[in-house]
DNA sequence: AGGAAGATCCGCT
DNA sequence: GCGGATCTTCCTG
């Protein structure tokens, strides 16, 4: 038996920032889950700002409120889960304050720890460095589903879950100079949003997702 | 009530 | 490079 981790949640002022700034900040942060099967924790390295009612790729944009993306009008700091395409369940941070509607979409971690759980989620042929590798594997390899919607990413104890936790713990510093931004991935419908430069990642990081072009 | 499209991934060609 | 999987959400009629 190993000492258990010991890990100090970044505070709720960490969150309470425009998307764009939050987005920046959070790369080269640990994002830790905790479950009953095991705990699997990484490095994020890949992260997309939402900008809410006036960012055409957002689910809030226009100002819609609707029971999806409620979360998002709430404190920041919480966890906003969502189903897309049918299987595949993303992750963001919310952002800003109570009322104003911005998230960070968590896209890519280097796993920290937990490999052998994160790939009995993903399957034996994934490589490591992969197994957070995209919004939905990043959720799988973590064991994040819809019940974690809501989640306090602040604090150890997540509802009536004993051994959950979603939390963001500190981590080393990711220097500006290895911070690439690009237009965001898979919002084309968004027109002219769709080129804004708000997708950030750590440059050289072999867990960033998305097309060859826009990994470093 | 119905339908279209989606902040994706994987396998095949 | 393309399309299928699979289902929720939201908009339209």
């Amino acid at each position: 038996m190993t000492a258990p981790l010991t890990i100090t949640p970044l505070p709720r002022s960490f969150y309470e920032r425009d998307a764009v700034a939050l987005a920046r900040a959070l790369l080269g942060r640990t994002l830790v889950h905790a479950t009953a099967g095991g705990v699997v924790a990484g490095r994020i390295v890949e992260t997309e700002a939402y900008r809410g009612p006036t960012d055409r790729a957002a689910h809030t944009f226009g100002g819609r409120r609707t029971p999806r993306n409620e979360v998002m009008w709430g404190p920041a700091g919480h966890a906003y889960v969502y189903f897309v395409y049918g299987m595949h369940f993303c992750l963001n941070a919310v952002a800003a304050g109570e009322g104003i509607p911005e998230a960070v979409l968590l896209r890519a971690a280097e796993p920290l720890e937990g490999v052998a759980l994160a790939r009995s989620r993903r399957g034996r042929d994934v490589a490591d460095a992969l197994l957070l590798s995209g919004p939905a594997n990043l959720c799988r390899a973590l064991g994040v589903d819809r019940s974690r919607n809501g989640a306090d990413l602040t604090s150890m104890s997540t509802g009536s879950r004993t051994l959950g936790a979603l939390v963001i713990a500190d981590g080393e510093p990711v220097p500006p100079r290895r911070i690439r931004a690009t237009p965001r991935i898979g919002v084309a419908y968004a027109g002219p949003d769709a080129r804004r430069p708000w997708r950030f990642v750590v440059a050289g990081s072999a867990a960033v997702s998305g097309p060859p072009s826009l990994r470093r």
